[in-house]
DNA sequence: ATGAAAGCGCTAACAG
DNA sequence: CTGTTAGCGCTTTCAT
């Protein structure tokens, strides 16, 4: 025999109230004499009611859950943001919808749609490049979206992030000041606006203030995996590179362990700053260097942002700009620091 | 002027059907005749029709959504397991709501009746030990639950994990015929009833094989981070300890870095196991052997299960014990393998 | 193969 | 302060 799941309307009964009353009672309104809302709150224990949040949803037209697209939870980047993301929400009594995306555009659109489908209240996305259907998607809804450390040259939807230009330049500015000759700009894809756009122009912008040539040749683009890592360090080595800013933590350590495998002295013979300060960064040996970014802030706020938008409050910003900082571990030489 | 949402009743109007007859083609459900299967689509795209995942959840009582109790996404462990969950959930048409829990007993309970609330359709427990409260909570309802890399004495559900005594009693056992003389146990929180209870017996099996002495004052109990890995070490090298098989990839690093700054040699002079084969493993320099928990496919094979008992398939055997494997990289001495 | 109608469990006016 | 009454948008018998 089913256990038979018990609803309002029995409360409703058992307590000798209106539906009405005990709705009220459940959302805290304070329209109810106290002792009626005693009499329906035992109700409720004895009976171990508990509302049907999908029956409130249809009702309400809220969720109280919010969809958030995320690249790969397994890259600590990402994972960091997600945790953020999530303590907020919890704060403010949303769910979060975890969905992977591998920054695929299909699986983008895709899932940004099942999402719609449930009816969230809103969104956070985390990516790479939007694409312009991506894009149209956002606009097509009304469901208020957020990007979280991803950057949208057309600035449609509200999104936290910090100012790459100007701590790539300063951290560049710094190895340069280290007395570093060339300094490799080591990428994660450049189509990523982050990286394409503001970390390359921040790189550009500290070779220009010392009056040195951008070399095209020690740019370089690859997928950020440890492994690609480990394997361009001897082509840097070749090239003549004594410095490295890389954009993506794990592929910084495959750089370091190769050019310490290669015999290299790091910082002596080469300095190596790398740009999210993930966890990873000092789990390497000696720790790394790198562009210190709020990580779980940027997802924080992100979450405080949406919360803000989906109660239709005020927004004095919605392009909001954290401060960074930069930590000099034992990568870069740090004399005169 | 507010966009209207076009429903179902909109769709069956101008493809002039009933909504039953969208609601089947919607569904795929093959009673349909052709033809008219083709006039509902057509009205469907040009009214650009979504349904609504929350009103078709309050009819079907079906959410297509799953619950995910996870201690931390920003631990790769867990992340890594997530990922694999997620990736078979989508097969499988359902979505992921994934909640933090700290590990937290009051949290965790918190969490599981808002998932239940919010009527997912099963859920994935990941975490320590499962306290009464919380299996109580978990029989309470009637909605599937699995544990994915965690381990209930207790049994009552479902759960994959590897065997985690025999590898730790494999592992041991090459430190021994490694010539290893006095081999730490180093864990996060023995509370864990893998740790504790497993790991722990794989680690005695192994001296008793080897006909050595248990001494406890070697075995170490602390919070699996970086930080208290590297304080550790010198504790480790003060007590003459020449291997240490840790279960917690983040303490390995910790430990590993400890004794290499310390000035020993790995692993000619001390040689470290780890238990997760987390993705950071690769990372330390040199690479730390470890025991390799098929972290992905246990979080897949998780979400396979839960499918299954979602709908109420015939379970051989709901308990299921994955293969590991165990790879020796650069932190342990090779000869002779 | 298709339609009518009764809910699913709750919220939200509205009335009193 | 409390009750009545419509829905929310869809699925699901039950007829036809």
């Amino acid at each position: 025999m089913e256990k038979q799941t018990i609803t309002i309307y029995d409360v409703a009964r058992e307590a000798n109230v209106s539906m009405a009353t005990v709705s009220r009672v459940v959302n805290g309104n304070p329209n109810v004499k106290p002792s009626t809302r005693k009499k329906v709150l035992e109700v409720i224990e004895r009976l171990d009611y508990r509302p049907n949040a999908v029956a409130r949803g249809l009702a309400s037209k809220k969720t109280t859950t919010v969809g958030v697209i995320i690249p790969d939870v397994t890259n600590l980047f990402f994972a960091s943001l997600a945790r953020g993301i999530d303590d907020i929400a919890t704060m403010y009594k949303y769910n979060i919808i975890l969905a992977n995306s591998d920054e695929n555009e299909h699986k983008e659109i895709q899932v940004l749609n099942t999402l719609l489908a449930k009816q969230v209240d809103g969104i956070i996305y985390m990516g790479n490049k939007i694409t312009d259907e991506l894009r149209a998607e956002f606009s097509r809804s009304k469901t208020p979206v957020v990007l979280a450390g991803t950057i949208d040259p057309e600035q449609q939807v509200g999104s936290v992030n910090i100012d790459y230009i100007a701590a790539t330049e300063e951290v560049i500015g710094k190895l340069i000041a280290n007395g570093k000759n060339k300094i490799a700009f080591v990428s994660a894809p450049l189509s990523n606006p982050i990286n394409g756009q503001h970390r390359l122009k921040g790189y550009k912008n500290a070779l220009i203030n010392a009056n040195k040539a951008y070399d095209e040749s020690i740019v370089f683009e690859l997928e950020p995996n440890l492994h690609n890592g480990e394997e361009l360090a001897a082509k840097l080595i070749a090239e003549g590179v004594d410095a490295a800013y890389v954009a993506g933590d794990e592929l910084a350590i495959g750089i370091l362990n190769g050019v310490i495998n290669a015999g290299l002295n790091v910082p002596e013979d080469f300095e190596i700053v790398a740009s999210n300060n993930s966890k990873i960064t000092e789990m390497a040996r000696p720790k790394l260097s790198s562009i210190m970014l709020p990580l779980y802030d940027i997802g924080a706020v992100a979450m405080r942002l949406l919360t803000k938008i989906m109660n239709k409050e005020e927004i004095d910003e919605k392009s909001i700009t954290l401060p960074y900082k930069i930590i000099y571990r034992g990568t870069t030489s740090n004399e005169g620091k």
